[in-house]
DNA sequence: CATGAATGAGAATTCATTCAT
DNA sequence: TATGAATGAATTCTCATTCAT
């Protein structure tokens, strides 16, 4: 007796979905990879363990999705950045502003991003998060190295640095250690110069062996 | 009556202490933390896992060790170029560069720096080997402020951030998926010089809005 | 949606329960607390190792659970007898035989109350439940005391000497090496007498030194 | 190269035997079996595991021998108590609080009388050392009935009985759980009362029936 | 002979995954 | 379709016993 998938169905379905993704989002944000078993995520979601299963083929890929869809947004909201009108300093600047800013309210983005889940296959899906993030700050560099406003400079490189400092400067404040949020808005500033200067700074360069005396 | 211990077992011991923790690095360097149970270090070793209890008495305090050992040698060399000759902008991009290089040579050490063990112990552990790396580039940065090289700048944030940086840059290359090893010297150029510029390049702050015309 | 429990189900669950708390005690019972590993009990119990630890958290836990199990259900049945009519020596007779009578039947009990388990939660739980024996019998003889039936004792050291008697008056016949079940009832009358008359026997106690002439 | 064994030698592997016992027996004193692993015994003598494996050639053996010896010299010094002058319920009494005042100056010996071994082996030996407790109780009881001293009754219950009373009501107040020693002498003379007085009380049994009213 | 490092067979526990209801 | 009990492979750690030095 097979029904055809109702509206209403399929609409319960893509919500379990969704409530299972939530829900392990959430476990790894509070408690670590650790602490993100198939049987917590399913009393989070309000499911059973069987139902994970239902609608992720195994743990990996459910995780590797959770890690997908937190960068996918991210994504989405930094290239709206990138291709909006302003110098690309300026674009930039705001870039990493606005990533850092979120990482603040949802420390679990940029924890996760330097966290190596006790997966091989999700592990790859966050190196692939990383790539991508330095994807999108290749694009700043590259238009800004194009219209002279930055020197000349390895872009892959230097996306990597970039997603790099602020990643690491933000573990800091937001890992496990500090709860304390003071200065966020200090820090949010002092991230983005460092990547401003990084990237800005031509003349910064010194000439190698002169500089020594 | 009691047996002195011979030279000969004195070596012996000492030597199957160590030959532990290089099996363990080997290991976690080559697979990850994953790869790394007890049996399969005792392996490595060609121990039995009983021997490694004798050694260590458990499981977390070996890659404590492990990760410990790692860092003490590593912040020696750089707390030496920090010590050393020269302009503060020089021993930065000295103590980046040497990293690098090592970084290149022994992909474990970066690697590891980013990797979440499956254990909180290791986990503290690693969070406070970042954070002494972090403490050495605060030295450089705290005298180049102090002498007028460095423009002013939250000395906390900005030695995260280097780390992340070049932490960042390298696992590109480096980590599990890395593409050959073409290029090594201008990486490392390019991140010392991002390093550089983001510490030294003072006139690169844009002002506020100002930019954003 | 979530299905409630069918009542099938709930007796399944209390069965596997019960039957692991069953499996343990006849481990015990038979081999000793030697035998009792967790893969043995869950193969008594027709489970899978896993499946223990659904129902209780740890082996500690479980075998605390048996033995109180044991030990509650005897009391309630001792507690029955003394606080039924009858003289205090009458009903501490009957007590008695009534724990020895179940002692031969069941030789696990009485067993188990001079096994020193492998583990110090059972331990602990193993002295309590000799104290809760003496405690039953303390309360007669306090009462019979009282009464002027016994003549004027220690009742702790009294109900412990009891509980003493005729535990290990029973491990002969009951322990491993018991040599047949001859004599069944005489052993018990016999048991009883011995209690009853260290109780009663006022006149008994030689006057100190007068006897040793 | 074969030495005869000195008379020297000799002496010293005496010794290393005696050493070993006195170190495994202390070590059970303290901290039941389950402190008795072989590397403390070596320790707590002095000596090598391997030299244990010299002496004995097990771990069980050991501890045989362990408990064997304590028992001897308890049997040796109540068998002397039997064997002197004294009525018969004298020297029973004699018997027992000597037992029970060494028990609380050694707490060892009663409370390994209860505790289970965790090896087949010793426990063997326990119940062995057990019935040897009682025979030498059995031969002044029967002295004593076959004198008229004491009423007619099953030696063999009653001897174990005894051993049970005492042994038990000792382990209250010896065991792991109390630890002040008040009332000591109290205790004692309770428990030999107790024993006593369930030996010769003759008039004490209720005849059968007409106490339950 | 003495030593104590090395061994390795267990034992307890965890957790992703399956499948009868 | 949803459930969650059951599974059992995998992993850490212990400790009696052996054996090269």
């Amino acid at each position: 007796m097979r029904y055809k998938r109702s509206p209403l169905m399929e609409e319960r379905l893509a919500d379990n979905r969704q409530r299972i993704l939530v829900a392990a989002r959430k476990l790894v944000a509070t408690g670590g990879f650790r602490a993100a078993q198939i049987a917590a995520v399913a009393a989070e979601a309000g499911l059973s363990t069987g139902s994970i299963y239902r609608y992720f083929p195994s743990k990996s890929e459910l995780f590797v999705e959770v890690l997908g869809e937190a960068v996918r947004h991210e994504v989405e909201i930094l290239r709206g950045i990138v291709k909006s009108e302003g110098s690309a300093a300026d674009r930039l600047r705001r870039a990493v502003e606005s990533f850092a800013r979120r990482a603040f309210e949802g420390p679990f983005l940029a924890y996760a991003f330097i966290a190596e889940p006790a997966d091989e296959e999700v592990d790859a899906e966050r190196i692939r998060a990383r790539r991508e993030f330095g994807n999108v700050f290749k694009t700043v560099l590259r238009e800004g190295i194009a219209s002279g406003e930055f020197p000349q400079q390895d872009a892959d490189v230097a996306s990597a640095c970039i997603v790099g400092a602020f990643t690491e400067a933000l573990v800091g404040p937001i890992g496990p250690t500090h709860r304390g949020e003071r200065r966020r808005e200090e820090v949010i500033e002092t991230i983005s110069l460092f990547c401003l200067r990084a990237v800005v700074g031509a003349a910064a360069a010194p000439a190698r062996g002169s500089v020594r005396r």
